[in-house]
DNA sequence: CGCTCAAATGCAACCGGTTGCAAAAAGGCG
DNA sequence: CGCCTTTTTGCAACCGGTTGCATTTGAGCG
């Protein structure tokens, strides 16, 4: 039924190799011959199998997008990105769901079978031990929104956490907060490790700061209303840095449930700044990560492995922006 | 570098199609050379690449999965769910990102290049000429979220939209409201048309009923805030059906800006059940969508076409139901 | 017009698998 | 143990392309 190289090289009176040839960049094909290969092509409607070629070729233009947070609104706008990025060069994006996954290898056993080109894992909340999986079995791979190392064994593309700690200390200093806590998200997460180390690193650093800390269980709206519901039982802090913009709505809503006023009453500081953040209803002071950058820059690198497999792994770290609104008292 | 099949026929000293046959399902080989084989594979890491053998099977488990949606925070949801159960199923999702893209010819080719098993189109907004164009070139496919037809030319899996606006008709008027208005997406899109045709069929058929409506330039919080602001300068309704959940939020919230009060001035009802919609400090009255029960049924479909390709198109309907939240007064 | 050299072409092998078919091996039975 | 049937096996062709290599074609030039 579909129509292969052979019947167009039968329709225009040329061997295979010729049609092939048309269709591959820089080979070598008389205008005439091209000429007459396009024509058979366009009557019967013919278009290259790219499976097929990828046999030879070794190259499939196939890059696995996997991940495992599709809850976070964040990530719509990341799968949004990277979707169109990939596309824009030609590549396809074979989506992998993680969510229920643990073992990395059953990842490189899924994406080798498809002989992908590349890998890209873009999540915060999945364990490195994914993108090493992928070094190991030779595939180029990037790990996006993943944690900085000193010294990565993978490339790694991202914000520096421990720098958004620090950022959002500094910011509830200025606004002359005293009695500070962290609202984390899951304590064994690298995120959330990262972010309380430089959050706590300015606060011990300056006198005369109360501080506090919990964790909810998730990255959730609901992880983040029921820690919040906890706090308020017993002598809440002045103000909170919580581990992401998610969790911050929740623990909004759990304030405001209790009929406390932001930021009058409590003043929160989240991260990430999705879409909804700026949404009046919920207004969020946050800190920006730069997403587009970071997807741009972490399909520049994965492209980049294609051509040169034994790059050097790198680590791309972004700076972040304070975006103020409405949830920590002026200045 | 890659093992292949070869190396493991040569390695447990048997012939390549030997080696074939253990990994084929209800081949002919006798538990002595499986076991070989199966040695053999496990010593070396062997794989069986499933595009290779696409080639010849004509199967290559890819589900073309094509939206525009990225912006609507339902769909994140809906990408969990389509990835998932696909998985689940053994069939890999090729991410298509038609927001830029019109042509639906440009997408069959692409699609035909990596020989996707079948296609899910998933989208309110695109029109049914994507998934036609994939049926007239014999990909199976179904059209998720799509338009309801009395005679569908593809499959169809979604809401009655019509119903839906009944729906939010009689739910307004079960409220007492008596200047109601419907604020639409963008004109032109089917589910803005069949959502309005409902609303005001039964709205019309009422006695003593004022309408009006408008229509946002797209499904987005901006053009609903924007459009909600020109409602507010003059004479607003009591209450308005908005097209759907983001649209809804960018209406409440210039309500809110407004300094007005929902639902004591204005109420608001919405459309789809977003994740965000039960988040307290949006609480938004709105009606469901069942989208677990859409996605099932389409990947249902989807399979079904894999092994009758010229099963007849049906239109599958799911009903949706309000849900009582906080922007429309009680009864 | 004959010669040289570069460009264009086709052949055939190959990419990593699958599969129809005939031959070989194994099993069943008298 | 021989004969017949069933199962297992390997051969070889094929899926839809690509590519190295030798050959042919044609352009350029004296």
């Amino acid at each position: 039924m579909p129509v292969t190289l052979k019947d167009v090289a039968e329709k225009a009176g040329v061997s295979r190799s010729a049609v092939s040839r048309t269709f591959t960049e820089g080979a070598s094909v008389s205008l005439k011959t091209r000429r007459k290969v396009e024509k058979a092509a366009q009557e019967l409607g013919y278009h290259p199998n790219a499976l097929a070629s990828s046999l030879t070729t070794g190259r499939t233009k196939l890059i696995g997008l996997i991940s495992n947070n599709f809850h976070n609104p964040l990530f719509l706008e990341v799968f949004d990105l990277f979707t169109r990025s990939l596309q824009d060069r030609g590549l396809r994006p074979l989506l992998v769901n993680l969510t229920d996954e643990t073992n990395p290898a059953n990842s490189v056993r899924l994406l080798r079978q498809y002989s992908v080109d590349g890998v890209i894992v873009a999540s915060s909340t999945l364990s490195p031990e994914f993108a090493k999986a992928f070094r190991d079995a030779r595939v180029p791979v990037v790990h996006s929104f993943g944690r900085f190392a000193s010294a990565p064994s993978v490339h790694v593309v991202g914000i520096d956490n421990v720098e958004c700690g620090r950022m959002a200390a500094r910011t509830l200093l200025s606004r002359g907060y005293r009695r500070i806590a962290f609202l984390g998200g899951p304590k064994e997460a690298t995120s959330t490790i990262d972010r309380r180390l430089g959050f706590f690193e300015v606060l011990n650093a300056t006198d005369g700061i109360e501080t506090s800390e919990s964790f909810a269980t998730a990255y959730s709206f609901d992880a983040g209303r029921a820690e919040m519901l906890q706090l308020l039982e017993a002598n809440p802090a002045e103000a909170y840095f919580c581990g992401d913009d998610v969790l911050s709505v929740g623990a909004l809503s759990a304030i405001q449930s209790k009929g406390l006023c932001v930021p009058d009453n409590i003043g929160i500081i989240g991260l990430n700044d999705m879409e909804m953040a700026r949404w009046e209803n919920i207004n969020l002071t946050t800190i920006r990560q730069p997403i587009r950058q970071i997807i741009d820059s972490s399909i520049e690198l994965v492209v980049a492995m294609l051509d040169d497999p034994d790059r050097y792994p790198e680590a791309r770290l972004f700076s972040c922006e304070v975006i103020e609104r409405g949830t920590l008292r002026p200045r």
